[in-house]
RNA sequence: GGAGAUUUACCCAAGUGGUUGAAGGGGUCGGUCUUGAAAACCGAUAGGGGGUGCAAGCCCCGCUAGGGUUCAAAUCCCUAAAUCUCCGCCA
């Protein structure tokens, strides 16, 4: 949520600012109802401040013998008129939060607008891999190699789903294993959230009201539930409501859950395979920080993210988005890609992102500041590290040899048994 | 799923309609005493949001949340949430 108050001092600034996430604001509308508010809420305040002081004087009236009903009378004259006043107020309250909840959060300075096409990369990690031989893709790899089963996973449940068997299953946990042990490391703190999550965390994470339509709801619990489309939700929600102390401050966390999307008709088919489904496995950090240590937070959780595909002897880039390609509630995000061989591009395996106070807002996230003694919003900041679902077909792809065998990263081999390679069943 | 109980400030807890901005503890902070500490004693400390004002201040809302009754509610009524106990069911 943007601060009113931004909007009020500097309504042009926010505005073109806004531009640049290809979101034209109005702000005329909604400053008449700030204002016409302001006023309201004076007279709304005033008269009950007269209707407070009736009523305590009727005690006193009382004990003194003195006639109270005129006192009850003058008080519910102006209770009466009041009525109004104060509906209208309300109406207008809901209107102005309506209108602010609904604007995505304003992107740092230093982005360039416009979507997708003007990403730009300023990192690029290893050599794209060559190869000598005819490669196979990463669906080929993983039927062949005894890693996943596509046909039974479409059986058991549909469309967009696979199943990873065997030694996929243990690579994919080697993955996850891998992840969390850095992380832990790192003194990042481990939790295992619960998957589905009321709607106010869904509203705080930002994705709602505007995404409301792209995560799955559950029938059968009131009030209702969703299922978690990244960690990021549940951990941003972790300290909702709650005032912490500068000195906890900053807290890091990271969870594993898988993730649960709708992807609402959008495959294509060089995605084929495990690069989009419904569920994904992903780990995710989090951390709440002061404002001023976010952007050095930041840096952190690109550092760390890149940190794991590097360690996997990944080639990767990493992009920085422009204004209009990063999410609603963010206002800067890194994006990590991974090269896949077969279609000869970058895919995202980690977006990292700085929400500033965009999230802390709506959750009423704050801390108290040791010297002023006063609450501030924190900044929250999330990266995922990283989602398995890009990373393991890149290991497939990158790490293929000759004779259809896989190579397991070095980092990833303690985690399966010491398993070195990935041979073809069939 | 059924029945009951609970929800007050950092913590425990009093408070069943009227100066309750909320008793009493504990804690925390400061002091006295002490070589230092403990104990004892003295003092301070009650949250959060908002309006207005240059400011001091004034005002509104705050006793889980949301409604309602009343001139007046922590106190009465309704709804919801969470916690606990018992019963039932069950992976």
């Amino acid at each position: 949520m943007i601060d009113i108050n931004l909007i009020r001092e500097k309504p042009d600034y926010v505005k073109e600012a806004l531009k640049k996430k290809m979101w034209d604001a109005d702000f005329t509308e909604l400053l008449a109802w700030d204002k016409s508010k302001r006023e309201l809420m004076q007279v709304v305040e005033n008269n009950k401040a007269e209707m407070n002081k009736l009523s305590a004087s009727v005690p006193a009236a009382k004990k003194a013998g003195e006639d109270v009903s005129k006192i009850f009378v003058k008080v519910k004259d102006i209770a009466a008129k009041n009525a109004e006043f104060e509906k209208e107020l309300k109406e207008l309250e809901q209107k102005i939060t309506d209108f602010v909840a609904a604007l995505p959060n304003i992107p740092d300075d230093d982005l360039v607008g416009g979507g997708k096409e003007n990403n730009k990369v300023i990192h690029t990690y290893g050599k794209k891999p060559e190869f000598s031989f005819k490669i196979k893709d990463h669906v080929e790899l993983a039927e062949s190699l005894g890693l996943v089963d596509y046909e039974r996973g479409a059986k058991i449940a549909g469309r967009g789903a696979w199943i990873y068997t065997n030694l996929g299953a243990r690579l994919e946990w080697a993955l996850l294993n891998f992840f969390i042990s850095e992380h832990l490391k790192d003194g990042y703190t481990f939790i295992l959230p619960p998957h589905l999550l009321n709607e106010e965390s869904g509203y705080v994470a930002g994705q709602f009201p505007k995404f409301r339509q792209d995560v799955f709801w559950l029938e059968g619990l009131e009030p209702q539930r969703f299922l978690l489309p990244t960690a990021e939700t549940a951990l941003v929600n972790y300290h909702r409501n709650e005032i912490m102390s500068e000195d906890e401050l900053p807290k890091k966390y990271f969870a594993y859950t898988p993730c649960y999307r709708r992807e609402a008709g959008s495959y294509r088919t060089e995605e084929r395979g495990m690069i989009r489904g419904y569920q994904f496995d992903k780990v995710e950090m989090v951390q709440y920080t002061k404002p001023e240590d976010s952007d050095a937070a930041f840096e952190e959780l690109v550092r760390k993210a890149a940190n794991l595909v590097e360690k996997l002897g990944l080639h990767f880039q990493i992009s920085k988005l422009a204004a209009g390609d990063i999410s609603h509630s963010m206002a800067r995000t890194y994006d990590i890609e991974v090269y896949i061989p077969s279609i000869g591009i970058y895919k995202e395996v980690s977006s990292a992102s700085n929400a500033r106070d965009y999230q802390a807002r709506r959750g009423m996230v704050r801390y108290r500041d040791n010297e002023t003694k006063k609450t501030r919003f924190v900044h929250t900041l999330n990266a995922s590290g990283l989602a398995t679902s890009r990373i393991f077909p890149a290991i497939l792809e990158q790490y293929q040899q000759e004779d259809g065998s896989v190579l397991v990263p070095e980092v990833l081999q303690p985690f399966m048994g010491g398993i070195k390679v990935l041979k073809p069943i069939k």
